[in-house]
DNA sequence: TTGATTTCCACGAATTCCCATGAGATACCA
DNA sequence: TGGTATCTCATGGGAATTCGTGGAAATCAA
């Protein structure tokens, strides 16, 4: 895996749909775009899923090649190859950035994920996510919150480093 | 594999039979027919299959000659490789976009997917399929919902791709 | 000649492209 | 050290183009 994403931000959303990405986040794209080179704009495809995911994942083109290879490895006709299958190819949309750093989120998606005029990004490994600031606040933070307030005191998240590899 | 189809849209069939594909695929079907250059007309290949078929399945040039050449690789006389002739080769349709970006989907094929005035586009790899939007919700989505039912309710659909390596 | 198919033209809406501006950060220089 | 020039960033607006769609005219088949 390359460059990780690392960070978040606050963007406004204009009447067009169009959305500034945090500055950090292109060298990112750049970076994980093989056709990408200095003056070209990186691409990246941007993953909305079924209708329960109330966020948009965006994914480098290195990161979403990672997927689909790893689904065509999938038996073909196997329930769970179909349903990556729907959610990647079907559910996506590829999108470039433009020159200032912006991409357009259609009206569907925006719709789908209840975006008013300020969009929230998070990053989230070799992905991030964009989220209607509301339900990222209201949905996923306090989901955290309570999960770490049933840990001790003095917990270290980092011991989660540890348990996991057995997993 | 050369580009992929990737997406999903619904677009409108007129009196003629005539439909607009989704703009990002005919980019995909020009870059994968040989043929094809700067101001002509893309082709792909329409594979209806037999009566169970509810979908049609929409091949770029490069694609089904990879299928072909498949097929020719089996014994001939093989069972195997007659049902794949008359799928790949019979039940098939070679067609071309219009400089509009559509084409003509023959009555006997939107009355063996009981389409009426609206057709559902979805990618699926290096093909795309067309469905009457009713069947795909009830028939694909129905199938996919129950089965994500059974999975725990924060089941990440991601996790199937780390199971596929040992399958 | 009549019905069906193909070609050509048309148009509104949505999308993309191009240019502009102001705020903030950084670099630079006296 | 204070001030100024430079750059990057986030955001906005208008023009130009693409897209999806509909219909008329031309061509073909029987």
């Amino acid at each position: 895996m390359g460059q990780r994403f690392r960070g978040e931000g606050l963007h406004k959303v204009d009447a067009k749909g169009r959305v500034s990405i945090p500055a950090p986040f292109r060298r990112v794209l750049e970076s994980a775009d093989p056709d990408w080179k200095e003056g070209l704009l990186p691409n990246m495809v941007i993953v909305y899923g079924d209708h329960r995911r109330k966020f948009l994942e965006c994914y480098t083109i290195e990161a979403i090649q990672e997927v689909d290879e790893k689904i065509a490895d999938l038996p073909r006709g196997s329930i769970e190859r179909r349903m990556l299958e729907r959610m990647f190819n079907g559910q996506s949309l590829p999108t470039q950035l433009d020159n200032t750093g912006r991409f357009v989120l259609p009206k569907n998606l925006r719709e789908k994920i209840e975006l008013g005029d300020e969009a929230y990004f998070i990053a989230s490994g070799d992905t991030f996510q964009i989220w209607k600031p509301e339900t990222y606040a209201e949905v996923e933070q306090q989901k955290t919150e309570e999960w770490l307030d049933e840990l001790p005191e003095d917990f270290d998240i980092l011991s989660l480093l540890e348990t996991a590899k057995g997993a």
